[in-house]
DNA sequence: CTGAAAGCGCTTACAG
DNA sequence: CTGAAAGCGCTTACAG
């Protein structure tokens, strides 16, 4: 056996047949005697070749593949948009491949430049902000479809949660529990949804003739020790919140270790709430009520829609915005004394 | 301009030059006088023009990717190893692209269609459970690296954590803090690395002369509840220990919560440890001591010791096993008083 | 400094 | 049912 790896034509010559033979049988296609397709099916067995999918890719002039391109892989918010989409491409015959993105100003020139050739088309994740990102779908032609995008223009297709709506319910809930006084964390605000979770806290309270206080509005970076300081000097205010409503879960759990840490109890003496509800948020304890982003959804979903623009055809929408959902868990509980607002 | 994108072929056209020109600007190699190569590079950016990886790794027969092949995406364990092994490709002008890996029997033979052609290497964090591992090896000539095996042949390059060391580590620190009655979780008995950190725990109490107490080992399976299920079933023991060494952070996560659920504080009443040390780790609250296990190093050794083998270059050694080390934090301290061993 | 030819490993479109 | 030819978009090896 020669020292490279075999190859179609290595197939063709071993059984006597032409590529054009042995391509039809790797595809499946018809147009081969069941004798000749078994002796080529067992060429390809013993010899143990793999088709290059590189060379099929050219010669297809399309890969069958999905590029996914992630910002960090260090939480579970990622975990569960991956799920999805990878579920949802290969239900249609693609694979998934992913892409941990970088930052700064030619992020999407590398992003173009790594996945050119070898993939259809591309699924990103918390696009890198970029001023240029419209115009550089123009210009490449690059399929692609922003999953939790920060705000781009409209013509961009796009999957994301209803945050707005989502931070609306999380008030609601608090509120109809007695809450009154209610804290707030923000996520990293050069994101569109931090942005839309602020908005729909801020609408919450005034829907229920509640002021907003400004100093009970504290910023965050979705990080869990971030969550942790800005509950701290939440707790430390001259009058203290009875809940806290943090902009994702694992600042949730950063905000419920201050809570136990300044010697009180979650949710006996300060409700937590959380965004996102990455699977963690059932298993901490008290487990976490948080408002339910449909993440493994937003990922099939993203894929669909992706998939649906490389068949050519143009979908009705092209931003899709999931419902959220609050989920009840054991964090949240009516306040210990009702709170006298000024 | 045409429907389809840019190839090299329009740009020479473009530039009334021969692809070969086009090439030779486009990877940087002399033989263009310097006009040209402006007037080249400036039909590139006006047509944005980007390479077609998939036909440059035919005609190169390499593709200077490496692949990845991760089991799971929702832990920050497989994050740290993949930053490692991405930065150290980049080094040596390799790119990482991530495939999340199925189970079952025909795995390999997945990765391996998927990867074939579009990859130089693979790197396999906790390849699936196959007896056909290193079959599959020989017979496809993948080059490939396994990062934490499974205890495969000892011809398949591997790097690992010294996990039994690493163990023997964790008992020594909480004997010296006077405890004597040590519970243990164990990982998913399936990895090499469960059953060296299991060895370890056995063998260092008894190096300490004490015996190995099969009521104190508890099974687990690297998830967090299952760490607090563990946890919990310890803390009911007759004689509970007092202190909890778990096989990994996520299982300690649990089992801190599930001795905070028994009205017991961690370390004043049960001290925890973990393996990882995970970011995580230092996060929680009370921190968390833990066994280090190199991650980032992992990755990026894995990542070095494949670019090696593509290389031709036959390595020293091809089965690495980093060392480890007890990160001391706040969640372990010596026991409220000492206990009495029959 | 520049280019024509051949080839990487497949598939498409056309013959027979 | 089967195959010869051409091409996908690049690069290598050779000329000039």
């Amino acid at each position: 056996m020669s020292d490279h790896e075999p190859t179609l034509n290595d197939i063709a010559r071993l059984c006597g047949v032409s590529a054009m033979t042995v391509s039809r049988v790797l595809n499946d296609r018809p147009g081969v005697g069941q004798d000749t397709r078994e002796r080529v099916l067992e060429a390809i067995r013993t010899a143990g070749y793999v088709p290059n999918l590189g060379a099929r890719g050219l010669a297809r002039s399309r890969t069958q593949v999905l590029g996914m391109v992630v910002p960090d892989l260090s939480t579970q918010y990622i975990a569960e948009i991956v799920r999805g989409a990878g579920e949802a491409a290969a239900r249609h015959e693609y694979d998934l491949v992913l892409y941990t993105s970088t930052h700064g100003a030619r992020a999407f020139e590398r992003i173009n430049a790594l996945t050119r050739g070898v993939t259809d088309g591309l699924l990103i994740v918390l696009p890198p902000a970029s001023q240029e990102f419209p115009a550089f779908l123009q210009r490449t032609g690059q399929r692609c479809v922003v999953i939790d995008h920060r705000g781009e223009a409209r013509d961009v297709p796009a999957v994301t949660a209803d945050n707005y709506s989502g931070a609306r319910e999380a008030v609601d809930h608090l509120v109809s529990l007695g809450h009154r006084r209610i804290g707030f964390i923000t996520g990293r605000m050069d994101t569109h949804a931090s942005l839309e979770r602020l908005r729909g806290y801020r609408e919450g309270l005034l829907v229920h003739g509640l002021g907003v206080d400004e100093t009970l509005v504290c910023g965050g970076d979705f990080l869990q020790p971030g969550g942790f300081q800005a509950a701290r000097a939440l707790l430390e205010l001259p009058v203290a919140p009875t809940a806290i409503f943090a902009s994702n879960d694992v600042m949730a759990f950063g905000a419920m270790e201050a809570v136990k840490d300044a010697g009180l109890r979650v949710p006996v003496d300060v409700s937590v709430i959380g965004f996102d509800d990455i699977p963690m948020a059932s298993q901490v304890h008290p487990s976490l009520t948080t408002v339910r982003q449909p993440l493994y959804e937003m990922g099939a979903a993203a894929a669909n829609l992706l998939i649906t623009l490389l068949a050519g055809i143009a979908p009705s929408v092209n931003r899709l915005e999931l419902g959220t959902q609050v989920v009840v868990r054991r964090s949240t509980a009516p306040p210990r004394q009702p709170v006298d607002l000024p």
